[in-house]
DNA sequence: CTGGGCTTGTACCGAGAGTACAAACATGGC
DNA sequence: GCCATGTTTGTACTCTCGGTACAAGCCCAG
């Protein structure tokens, strides 16, 4: 794929909405040609296809999630903290780009097939989730748990999914009454103990 | 539509397989016939389409996960042990229907879409276990949440997600462990407490 | 045995993804 | 200036596939 310029990725970011408002299949090519202004040559020019823009846009905000979340992993604190902190990452690039969040959850399935998007997937999240919650029994702030990789699983899910109510209802994602609503639920569990 | 003869019906429910292997665009119409054995004339005296044949596969399995997360709920005991319950049961028809959910997560965004669909979604699932959040408040066995509903949400989440990881990788779904890890999240969560 | 709905083969239509290509354009090295 | 290389775009085309049309055969209840 040939590099894209700026002011062509820029106005693909529209294109987003169009793939989370009526899925990717829905959404034509002529449509994102309309939209973001770019004609479907040049589409055709840069792109071998629909699915490559996709993977295009999701490419851009998975780094983004990546970038974020080493972050937090790497900061300072015990590794609970840190976990929390790893949360309102996630929190806050899914409220930068509400559209490319939606089109990904909305097309988990697809993503899952493009070998490209499956590993970043892997590498921005579970990846380092896992070390973090390793970590964390090693030191003794977390419960040991049976599989961490389906446990940094377990939380990417919760955290997307409640997250994902407030993406396609509101417009603006709470993010700080869902990143405690999340951290609480993820770190003390539901069950109410007696202090 | 008209009512799906039950030979027709089993025989369908190989090209769940094809859709969650393929995605739902991949798979031509011409596949599900050849796949199935069912004459695509046949497919069309039945279904509008593709999606109607998606939506008929969804709905089977989303009654079969209202059932069980029906009694699941109204089973006796606390609201905690009740939402260990639902969460068996919701990896159960997992366990069951592998091809179905995995289709179904893989196309959430289009599932959503459905009104049917995800009408069902929400009161097969949502619904009883938000009220199920709810009760547990009321009665002081679960911690009080901002919005039950998200809570219910993330549940889902955590649940569907961390089992996916089995139904991808490995065929059979390992319940048992599953059932237990999610259960101590959700219930008890990551944080090591000192007994 | 006959009329209705079921079943299926075959032929067809139209939308839209993707390709081909050529004309314009921009840019930078000479 | 001028050529070479790469970008940008319009237009016209092909081809796959979803969906429709329809007719012939089938099965069964009345």
């Amino acid at each position: 794929m040939r590099t894209v310029p700026a002011h062509t990725a820029v106005k693909l970011s529209v294109a987003a909405e169009l793939f989370a408002d009526h899925g990717v299949e829905q959404t034509k090519i002529e449509d994102i040609a309309a939209a973001t202004g770019i004609p479907k040559a040049t589409l055709y020019y840069y792109f071998a296809g629909k699915e490559e823009i996709l993977a295009f846009l999701f490419r851009d905000t998975l780094n983004r999630v990546a970038d974020e979340v080493a972050i937090a992993v790497e900061s300072e604190g015990s590794a609970a903290a840190r976990l929390a902190e790893v949360i309102r990452a996630q929190l806050r690039v899914m409220a930068e780009q509400p559209a490319i969040c939606r089109a990904l959850v909305g097309e988990l399935g697809r993503a899952g097939r493009i070998p490209e998007i499956a590993a970043m997937i892997h590498a921005a999240y579970y990846q380092p989730v896992q070390s973090l919650i390793e970590d964390g029994v090693t030191e003794g702030s977390l419960r040991q748990v049976p599989d961490p990789e389906s446990g940094a699983m377990a939380v990417f899910g919760a955290v997307t999914i409640s997250a994902l109510s407030y993406l396609v209802t509101d417009q603006a994602l709470d993010q700080e009454r869902i990143a405690s609503a999340v951290t609480t639920l993820v770190l003390d569990g539901l069950r109410l103990r007696q202090r």
